[in-house]
DNA sequence: CAGTGGTCTAGACCACACT
DNA sequence: GTGTGGTCTAGACCACTGC
């Protein structure tokens, strides 16, 4: 009695059975908004999800609907658990999943945390560039120097990224991070123009955190995610030149794409690294 | 009533409590080789561990001493809690981890499994070199050219890699991988002389599987996970040779160290990649 | 059908953080 | 102390697999 399930003999929509144990039988019914109706909008075939991943589906509305903002605590696992009207245990498993996936979280005795670019545990998460020598930290943040900001038309591959529609509009960035000043990364990033409206290249130089925490801070778009290919290249003329290499240095071509909520596309990078003093770091398992 | 501690108001040495919570007193002491002994061999002080970590530990000392082989089904969920004297739910947990790490694979309805390398599903686990076009099957399965397979003294770096003294006996290997005919992986390995006594060049070229199945099955080494460093090079006239480009050609350089059991290195890996018709592919959360 | 892993609950207690 | 997440248990039932 405890999935939900098109057989449900429960009149009112087909929503979930109730998970009451010891007298086996169902839960009144509960407010349509409460839980997942497989109403408009979702698809709505695969209903047969266990009850935590309906928990964690609604918990996860809440993280894109900004009900609960990046570095926020989320209400405590037994006030989740009453509204959601399940066990703890149920809330918390659902929780964990989050929490594995690096949307959440959790700090012992203290709550439950959005999670951000900008803690400083995790900053640069998606930063796989690691010195050859010293500690990640002696290095120090990378110095960013802006070359260009600006808003265009999206060209056929950087629309296909994105999932936009080529000719949709786009800013483009092109900047070099230093570190410790050596020129050690050129990238150019491409995002949606409609949710990154009044970008600037001011913005992105004066910010002092992660570009990512920027995107999160002024316009409410959290990456969760992302994919790399890479691959190595010849540095060309312009390119050596803002790297203060040789023309034809082999470098390494690293093109992200990166993710919100959803599976959502919302940022185009392709990076160019000088792996001279620098590797790319990558754990297997 | 649950937690190790030194504190811990049962005189037969500083084992765990039992975590019976209706009466909460604590549990007849049990065998001492059944639970982890604070004993020769491991760290005294982190005994603080909860109650599924130490079911982990012994679990994973099972798996490390061959009692449950690659493949093979482990004892189910109620046996095992039965054996450790804790609740289903402690060993679920348990196991939720090791599967989380790729060293056990659950399958409902049939049991848990010991992971391997052989398996279809994640064979070539720790490859990420993926063709631009086609899917991943399309292509099959790399063809082998064993170079060079020989026993030799442990350079410096080699040595501190594997955990070696230099001077240590290692085998190293030298292949080139090709796929659809094309060269496109050239590589050395450095193995540890001492378990992989007999590795020969004829074996590694006959064996159909994956190579880390290999060496599971001939000589009892299961590779759990790895790390990589990336960088980009340029060919020289021998590598280009073999890699059948132009010298000068940018290649990746993927350094790799596979650990076994208790982050013991077993593998240094050397590759150069060409990356025309193939990318690196990363996943980053 | 029995056996396995998977879900869900309810309740107890522990460890940690803040006040 | 109170409240949070973390651990542990016991028991029920579900879903899948294979005999």
């Amino acid at each position: 009695m405890s999935y939900i399930r098109y057989d449900c003999p429960h009149p009112p929509s087909g929503r979930r059975l109730s998970p009451t144990p010891l007298p086996p039988c169902h839960r009144a019914p509960l407010p349509d908004d409460d839980l997942v109706a497989p109403a408009a909008g979702s698809a709505p075939a695969p209903s047969f999800s266990p009850l935590y991943q309906q928990i964690k589906t609604l918990i996860l509305r809440s993280l894109q609907s900004g009900e609960w903002k990046p570095g926020e605590a989320i209400p405590s696992e037994v006030e989740l658990a009453t509204r959601f009207r399940v066990s703890q245990g149920t809330v918390r498993k659902a929780i964990d999943e989050l929490a594995a996936e690096n949307l959440l979280l959790r700090r012992q005795g203290k709550g439950t945390f959005v999670a951000t670019h900008s803690e400083r545990q995790v900053q640069y998460r998606f930063l796989r560039l690691k010195p050859d020598l010293g500690d990640l930290d002696s290095e120090g943040p990378a110095q960013r120097h802006i070359i260009d900001c600006r808003r265009l038309r999206a060209s056929a591959d950087v629309a296909r990224a994105l999932g936009l529609r080529s000719g949709d509009m786009v800013v483009q960035v092109r900047r070099v991070l230093a570190f410790q000043g050596v020129p050690t990364i050129l990238e150019d990033l491409w995002l949606p123009g409609q949710a990154f409206k009044g970008l600037s290249a001011e913005a992105l130089a004066d910010y002092p955190g992660p570009t990512y925490a920027l995107f999160e801070e002024e316009f409410g778009v959290r990456m969760v995610r992302a994919e790399e290919r890479i691959r190595a290249v010849a540095a060309d003329a312009a390119q050596a030149a803002l790297l203060d290499v040789a023309a034809g240095t082999p470098l390494l071509s690293v093109e992200r794409i990166a993710y919100t909520y959803n599976d959502t596309p919302m940022e185009l990078r392709r990076g160019l690294y000088r792996t001279d003093s620098h590797h790319y770091h990558n754990e297997l398992s």
